[in-house]
DNA sequence: CTGAATCCGATAAGATACTG
DNA sequence: CAGTATCTTATCGGATTCAG
């Protein structure tokens, strides 16, 4: 069985689930780390741990907002962790946590295979596009 | 090597390139498929070609025109074949290109994990709900 | 049956200014 | 340094209606 027919497989067991979301992975997966920055910082967060201003850098077009806001998101999930310490200035320094270090392993699949084809896929666009 | 070390490595040479968007392969990948259903309509199609009011029923919860949206830039970016026979009335079938069932790999190790760990994330959060 | 077109509300997300 | 607060704009996405 390969990985297609086995994705179908599964896709066929949510089903009779309806979906819902507390048994759905792919829903409640998704919608927390399907948007644009999420899969960017935990990149980021790869190489190490990094403080606030750090990751600001090392993402130069997210806003200080987003940043937040998503780096709370994923310490509520479980995967990061913030670590404050009281000094003035405050330095907050944040990590992977284990559940996060585990969750590279699909990440690093997912983006070797888009490093792999993307040129495919802009390709068919272009292809797309030229023919419209 | 392991995963999170090869990641953080990946992403110091995304750097360089200053995240260039012809050249990120991740923010062009997220940018089509991190949406809420491009993903579930891939495992929708896993399991086999599917025509339209098909796919309506397999994801209960899609708007036909999120469904029209989403199959037409799979099919933009030579996921999803579309196949249409001048019948009366239409009858049109969807089905992973190549390419398409190329992505079920990584996607089904994406699922593997939500599917392993998305408890983990779930308890994370509640036991930050009840700290709140 | 398979869409296209339009309208509209909800949400995401950027810019800016301010704080301990 | 590491955020918060507020405002505004942009986009997403649902409902509805119409068409080939």
């Amino acid at each position: 069985m390969d990985a297609t027919e086995a994705l179908g497989a599964r896709f066929e067991t949510w089903q009779q689930f309806e979906f819902d979301e507390s048994r759905c992975a792919v829903r409640g997966l998704l919608d927390r780390i399907g948007d644009r920055w999420s899969m960017l910082l935990l990149c980021a967060l790869a190489a190490g741990p990094r403080r606030f201003s750090a990751l600001a850098r090392l993402v130069p077009d997210i806003s200080k907002r987003m940043l937040t806001q998503t780096l709370r998101i994923l310490e509520a999930d479980g995967l990061v962790h913030r670590e404050v310490r009281p000094t003035v200035p405050p330095s907050v320094t944040y990590s992977l946590t284990p559940l996060g270090r585990s969750f590279t392993v699909p990440l690093l699949g997912l983006i070797d295979w888009a490093e792999a084809h993307f040129a495919q896929v802009v390709e068919a666009r272009e292809r797309r596009a030229a023919a419209a």
